[in-house]
Parts: C-alpha cells; structure tokens; sequence
DNA sequence: CTGAAAGCGCTAACAA
DNA sequence: TTGTTAGCGCTTTCAG
C-alpha cells in the first residue's frame, strides 16, 4: 500500500504518481496521461491506473504541476470586505462560474487598504493566478494609483488575465454597473415627485464610485436647475453605520432638506436607523433613497426604494472573462441598473420641512 | 533588464531566482538566502540582491516553493454559502487573521452539496492546503459521512490540519456554539412568557445544525412538560424563502400556536414576511424568534428576538486554530451563546390563537 | 560568507 | 501503445 499509507501522527506523507506507476505496474508517464487523457492508453493499462489511484486516493500534486504547465486553475479574488452584502453577492457570482470551470478562488479582504489590496496582489504573484479580479471602487491613494497598473502589467507579462469589477483600469477587462445612469434616474425620480432639498450622504472621498454616484444625480439636479447646498452632502464609510454617522451630522446641521439621496444601500439603513431614533418617519416626513438593491431589502420595513445593482451578474462575468483564455483587446461589459421602487420615498410637501 | 521586460502581448514571461542572481552578480543560492533571512550574508551583497529584486519586481514562484517545503500558505475554507450572512460573517473573521499570518484563503462554496464538498476536499489536497476549514453544519448524507472522515485522514496524513467549524469530526479540531443550549434558551424564554403552542420553523432534515436547535427547544419543553404537537414542526430550507414557506405551510395548516422558533435569522426574516402578508401583526399576534443574531437584524422591524452566535468569533479562532503549529489531540472549543431580546416576542394571550 | 549540485512531483519531447 | 529523459523554480546539503 505504498508510504501513503504511513499510520497518522508520523511525518507528513504524500502519495506520488511514481507511487501509483509502481501500483499499476507502468510508468510515471503512462499514469500522468490516463489522469490527463487525450493520449491513447490501453484500456487494460487504463483500467489498472485507475484502480491504482482509487486504492491509493491520489491527487495531483497541484504544484508540481504547476511548474510544468502554464495554468494553475487559481483566480485571485480582492474586494473591500466579505462581510458586505454588496461584495458577498459579487463573490457568490464568481463562485458560482468558477464550479463550472473547476477553478478554485483565492479570497482577499482589502478593508479597502491599498497597502494590503496591494500586497496580495503580489501574493497572487506569487502563486501564479491565472486570473485576478479586482473588486470595488478604485481608491484615490496617489502610490496606490501609480502602483496597481505596474503589478497589474506584470501580471499579465506572467500571463494572467485581470479584470476590474465596478471599475476601470487601462488595458484591463472590466464588468461595470452603470453607477452614473443609475443615481441620475434616482435623481430624476426624486426631482419628479417634487423634492428640491436633496441632502446626499455620499460614499468616502477618493472612491471612484462615490465620485461616480455623486456625479449622476449631480447631472440630475443640474438639469432641473437645482443649485446645490454644500451643506447637504456628508460623506462617510461605505457602510451601515456610516451611513447612520452621517445622517445624525445632516440632523445636527439647521439645513432643511425633504429626501436623502445615501449612495448605497448600507448607509440608506444607517439613515433610516438614526431617522428612526430622531422620531423621524420615512417616508412621511423624509423621503430616502439607497443603491445597490441588496437582497436584504425585501426585509426592511418600510421598503427602500433603490436601484438595482446586478452584483451576482457582475460576479458571473468577471469569472467568465477570467476563464475565457482569449486575451485581445480589454473587454469592457457595462450591465444595466434600475430603478426599484418602494415605500421609502413621498412626493415632497409644498413647504420643504425637516 | 532580464527577459522579464519583454513586452506584454508576447508568450508568458516570469521573472525567476536566476534572473534575479544574474543582476546581483550572485548564485540563486545567495538571492534564495537573503529572501529567507536567518543566513549570514555580507550587507553589501545583501544590498546587491535586494535591490536586483525590486528592480525585476521579483516575487517567489509559490509552487516552485511549496515543491521544495513543507508548507505552502494557503488554507481551504470550505462553506455552504458566501452569500448567507452567518457564512460571509465566518469568513471575514478567518480572513482577518488569515491577513496576520501572511495565509492566502482559498474559499469553496459548497452550496450544501455533499458531493462538491468532497469534490472541494480533493483539490485542497491536491493544492496541499495547510489547513482546511469545514464550516456549517454536517450533512446526513450516508456516502459523505463516510467519505469525509476518510479524506479528513488523508489530508492529515500529507501534514494539513483539518478544522471544523460548527460541527464536530472525530480527530479534527472544532469550533463550536452551543446550538443546543441556546435553542434552550429561547424555549425557556417562550415559555416564561406563557407560550405553550410553539410551532417550529426547522432547518432541513440530515444537518447537525437542525438536529442540535431542535434538541435544545425539545429540552425546554419537555423540562415544561409540554407535548409537541408533530403538526407544529415544518422544516425549511436554511434561507430567507426556506423560512417563508415554512410558515406558510404552518398558516395554511389548521395547527394552533402563539409562537414560532425558527432555526435561524434568514428563516425568521422569510417567517416574518409571510405573517405580515397574512395580516398578522408580531408579536402582537404570534411571537417569533430566530438564531444567530446577524448584523443586519439590526435594521429589521420589528427587532427579533434571538440568540447570538459569535460567528466572527468562531472564524477567528478557526483560524488561529489552521495557523497554529502544534498538532497534538484535538482542540475542541465551545463557544457561548447569549440571548438578545428584542421586540418580536410578546407574553402568550390568555387563550391561544392564530 | 558564497556556490555547485541534487531533487521536490510532474509533463512533454523523443525514442522505441 | 509505452517508457526514458530532462527540466519547470526553488531550497538545501555539502564543499569551499
């Protein structure tokens, strides 16, 4: 039964394919084609090898392969945090292509660090990535933005794809939600039901999708000649509770607005909470929008009406392009958002209030 | 500039310890010593390699390594879904100490299916993972349950630790809440308020998850003498809509009964939005809890009563468990659990209802 | 303090 | 149809 069959607690043992040759009675080579095929092998052979990798419970050495061959079957994957929704969607999408393809995901949380996004990028150098996604907005860090595009030509060099997901890069593949289209149709919509205050809590400044959301309902507002209040718009983290922080600082503030516009659906639930505990009722005397549509919305009371972000989409196609082998031009895929109405949003009172 | 500076666009290129040694005027032996430290090398050659190095942006071919040493960096975490909260919780306290250590993550999801379970178990094998981290409750399935423990052997026999997180193996290390004593909890607390007709909203039949909540509210009811109606358990999938149908099953059904236990958060939320569409008001007229207590109840009105399991926690010490050296027996660790009352339960009427 | 040589486990020429 | 040989990029004796 070979050395792999070495009783637990003693040395790390490993079955070869030298060991299942010498099971089967062939050669190394003959083995390694029958676990490959597409080279003809004898049926009796065949049959021997595997029953020799049965009994033995061989699996290939994936990196003693991977010194061989080009592909390791490993796609890196780097998002700002697993434990948003936002990105647990995009991952659960990849995930779902990479089982089709065999591939297996290496998952990075950045916490949206550049420094970190950046040294696992050389990580998945090192590991020979056939593919890397990038997740998330860009980050505005100067080194960051002069850095990332030298890994990301040395990646390829090495021969691995890269692809950016909810943003751009030069020469790179990208699946891109239309962030833009999308706050430019909640502008629309809120301007349509009459709001003219529309306070913004707006993602973290050096964010490629905050500048982007900000910009379409700037396009909105500009459109119906609405000039806006700096004193409207708060930033804060991408998340629940920066969303709450700073709806409490639009609350503190003596500005009057009639909505809030918060750039993604994480902080619309920060708001709606600090809303809340301020005895405020959305949509009766607030009106509030989010972005993204994250699943989790079906379950808040009262619904926030939003657009719709096709995360798990998004994920799918960036595994897809990571396994497509041709590698022409950067293929750029821009995916439709809509616009999803619920009950967080009232046509404005004819006197602004709050 | 060594074959490195190869324009992209042409046949892969990588940069390896050679070329690094060439433009340092040293052997591979001297650049491989100054990357691992821990060898005396004079400054001045240290200077030469470490410069040649960032000039080539030289990265260790990982595999090349992983063939020559014991451990290769990378941990398999095997779980049932990203995209469920409890899941995307785990992970993000694996990858948090995962970071510390230097660990790159592979995750799998397994979407409950025991064959791509083991399908999973294979290739981390194969990519001879230090460690893999098996999270979410154990499937009945006979075939599996035969065949894991078996490849749980293997894989620590080529010198990986396993690690369980929410179930127990023998052998294997585990990380465990206390399922059963929090179900306990939750029984006791239903029934300090009255609640004698409590309808249960299990998980799906086979998984040690069900089985342990299930055991801890039959505990308490049995402690209360009080006999279970077979017609008040309908079980569901782990899911928001597995809890949806359950309690429409249990709505349409004549059964009687003030409360509903659901086996965890999302079924709750799924429970929850089925009694609001039948015009039922929690807890006013049915009272309900759910288990886990994930970040985003939160934001659900009405708040629901729960139990919280440090599921952050328990990726954290997963992983310092995948991370730790020392392999002696297994390391069992149980987590507590603690009761977080919110607003979904209210005292059980004088006579039962719905 | 530095280097030459061997070999980890696999696959691809090449030969038979 | 099968086997022999060489080598992927690295680390580690063993010599110097």
């Amino acid at each position: 039964m070979a050395r792999a069959s070495a009783r637990g607690g003693g040395r790390p043992t490993t079955t070869t394919i030298t060991d299942v040759a010498r099971m089967a009675d062939v050669s190394p080579t003959t083995v390694s084609r029958v676990l490959n095929g597409g080279y003809p092998v004898s049926a009796e052979t065949r049959t021997r090898v595997e029953h020799a990798v049965r009994e033995l419970s061989y699996v290939r050495n994936a990196h003693a392969q991977a010194l061989r061959i080009a592909s390791t079957g490993l796609v890196g994957v780097i998002i700002h945090d697993v434990a948003d929704p936002f990105f647990a969607e995009i991952v659960a999408g990849i995930q779902e292509v990479a089982a089709t393809g065999q591939r297996l995901v290496v998952l990075c949380n950045s916490l949206r660090d550049p420094g970190s996004e950046l040294r696992y990028v050389e990580m998945l150098r090192g590991q020979r990535a056939d593919a890397v996604i990038l997740a998330g907005g860009a980050i505005g860090d100067p080194h960051y933005q002069q850095e990332l595009p030298q890994q990301a030509r040395w990646l390829r060099r090495q021969g691995a794809r890269v692809i950016m997901c909810g943003r751009q890069m030069a020469d790179a593949d990208a699946v891109l939600p239309d962030n833009r289209g999308g706050a430019y149709l909640l502008g629309r919509y809120l301007l349509g039901l009459g709001h003219r205050s529309i306070a913004e809590i707006s993602g973290p400044p050096d964010f490629s999708t905050t500048d982007e959301r900000s910009a379409g309902l700037d396009e909105a507002l500009r459109e119906a000649g609405v000039v806006r209040d700096p004193h409207l718009t708060v930033s804060g983290h991408f998340s629940r509770d920066g969303g709450y922080d700073a709806a409490r600082v639009l609350l503190r503030s003596r500005s009057r607005f009639t909505a809030i516009f918060a750039a993604n659906d994480m902080m619309a639930l920060g708001a709606l909470a600090a809303l809340r505990e301020a005895g405020l009722r959305v949509p009766d005397d607030v009106s509030l929008v989010g972005y993204d549509d994250l699943p989790i919305l079906r379950d808040v009371v009262p619904g926030i009406t939003t657009v719709r972000v096709p995360m798990r989409e998004m994920g799918r196609r960036c595994m897809r392009l990571a396994m497509s082998a041709t590698r022409r031009a950067p293929r750029r895929e821009t995916l439709p958002v809509e616009l999803v109405e619920r009950e967080s949003v009232a046509p404005a009172p004819a006197r602004q209030q709050v």
